[in-house]
DNA sequence: TTGTAGGCGTTATCAC
DNA sequence: GTGATAACGCCTACAA
């Protein structure tokens, strides 16, 4: 009773093994009654149809990928939560791969994936500005990819993203109206598009206000925390800007933990305000003024876009653009 | 130059599949030459063996499954870390699925994942005091479960925990060392192994400390947020406690949530300790205190026991405990 | 409605 | 060192 075939069941069924595959299908023609003798017997020998023979079989996995540079980050586990809703209700299952924000893992996940053993792939980019040649190997092998959040502009898919450029403007004009001069754009990106049009919307911002825009108010970060913390520190003991504006969660979370150790108060010296889905951003020691995404709907409309391709075998184009909103708290009071 | 298999590239390299497949597996005899040869074409033509048919062929996936009760949680995202070092490692794939703490997800996981799909699982149980019988299908089939942290008591499967027992009564001891005589201990699921030795912790370092035990301190709360916000509001308003014992992160942010609404102060009329991983403990307000497990090691322990069974081919059995560490913050000062 | 048979792409066994 | 061939477990024409 070990394991247990699709010949054997068929056999101690006394059928044929078509009639038990049929069973197992939705479609084809069988009798009522015999479909619930099979299924009935099946269950009793802990029978499932085999997926590599089956998924070999019909050239299809019913599996979705889905990349993402972090985990631990509401906004991804948001976004998944609404890809994985979508998926399960087409009867796919769901392959979530973490690239750590590293280039070279994600292509290596992609080099893995496009063997067949997903359907398509939902992504959001960790790799800064490389070469995005690996992705062409999908398109040869007709495997629909849809970007959701950080996409490379030079990669014709279809893409959902939320207003950034509007969010970046109006969080940097939250700032000057709540009396900051001098604004720092942290970022970590700039060559991602994500990154070019969030600091497009905080230039445009202070053109708007008046102010001069200055090159030394961008500050480039980079995924490591200490790297980060140090040039913050640096930042803010020398360039002393009154106003933070974090384009990435975690540079206000670094902003954070130097303001704090070097007793600079905010909101009073320096205001803050962050792109960040963190639940918890009311807790903080100030609540921190968030431009908050919807991350939930980010995935259910990549995952729809996603199916729409799989389903009509045409490789899908359009971009969908959601809209972000600003959740003032005492950070920028 | 659309879909391309074995027999093509052999064809195009005038040799067999057979040598060509022996290209690809890292074993067989072969001219160095000629797989170097065969390599390079396979490179040019964009082949990749077929993932279904080599599964189907020998047997295995190269994957396994990790399931978790939540993602967005610095715990299990760092556990899955560990967990996918080693498995990367092993060049094994890896699968995660969350179940959002609902046992029927967990349940057809399990369903689901017992067709062959992996070749072993790693889990951190959500269900509750319900029937576990679903997992003796795998045992069946001969498919390794390992689970980490949130185990069942009675399926017996190799296990990797924290200290749960002890550094429950160290947490206890650390509120009543700082002065509180009521301490309130928050739960969401007292069934589960965990939760009993969190709790008889707590129940001992009470008895140590010669402060009799009263059960309307042992408070039972739930996965929703405003459920047990309303719960602890209560709690808060009318029992009075000095002292709050989380049990689970979520309850530590709830009770925040609650005393900033009521302007009750932390740590001065109520001090509060929490298991939790969360990263940014240190800038909440005020800063809390953790008990700190060692997720990425748990992760990886439980990864080295799925594959010294995988391995092995045999069960593993071992249940390996490790420390966790209480880190003291501001609110229990 | 059910059965027969061939093949999905690979790899292992056995020859040469 | 390389080639022919038979499975792996399932599904779908096609035939009955």
């Amino acid at each position: 009773m070990d394991k247990i075939d699709i010949k054997e069941l068929a056999r101690d069924l006394n059928l044929s093994t078509s009639t038990v595959s049929r069973a197992f299908r939705g479609n084809s023609d069988i009798n009522a009654q015999t479909k619930e003798r099979i299924l009935a017997r099946a269950r009793e020998l802990n029978y499932q149809p085999n997926l590599y023979a089956s998924s070999l079989r019909e050239k299809k996995s019913n599996t979705i990928a889905i990349i993402v540079p972090e985990l631990a980050n509401n906004f991804f586990s948001q976004a998944i939560k609404g890809i994985e809703k979508i998926a399960r209700s087409k009867g796919y299952h769901t392959l979530i791969y973490v690239t750590d924000d590293e280039y070279q893992l994600e292509v290596s996940f992609i080099d893995d994936l496009s063997n067949g053993r997903v359907d398509g792939i939902i992504m959001s980019a960790s790799g800064e500005s490389k070469d995005h040649n690996y992705l062409n190997k999908l398109k040869k092998k007709h495997m629909p990819l849809v970007f959701f959040d950080r996409v490379y502009d030079d990669i014709d898919v279809a893409k959902v993203t939320t207003n950034d450029y509007e969010s970046s403007f109006n969080a940097t004009k939250h700032l000057i109206d709540a009396g900051c001069g001098k604004v720092a754009f942290l970022v970590i990106n700039k060559s991602l598009s994500i990154g070019k049009m969030r600091l497009q919307g905080y230039v445009d911002a202070l053109a708007a206000a008046g102010i001069p825009y200055k090159k030394e108010l961008i500050i480039d970060c980079s995924n490591d925390h200490k790297k980060n913390y140090n040039i913050l520190s640096k930042v803010l003991t020398t360039i002393k800007p009154d106003g933070l504006f974090a384009s990435v969660e975690r540079l206000a979370i670094a902003s954070y933990y130097v303001c704090q150790d070097l007793g600079i108060n905010i909101p009073k010296k320096v205001k803050v305000i962050s792109f960040s889905s963190l639940e918890i951003a009311p807790l903080l020691n100030p609540s921190l003024t968030t431009i908050t995404q919807p991350a939930r709907d980010l995935g259910v409309h990549a995952a729809q876009l996603l199916f729409k391709s799989l389903e009509s075998g045409e490789p899908a184009h359009e971009h969908v653009v959601l809209k972000s909103k600003i959740m003032p708290r005492r950070s920028t009071m």
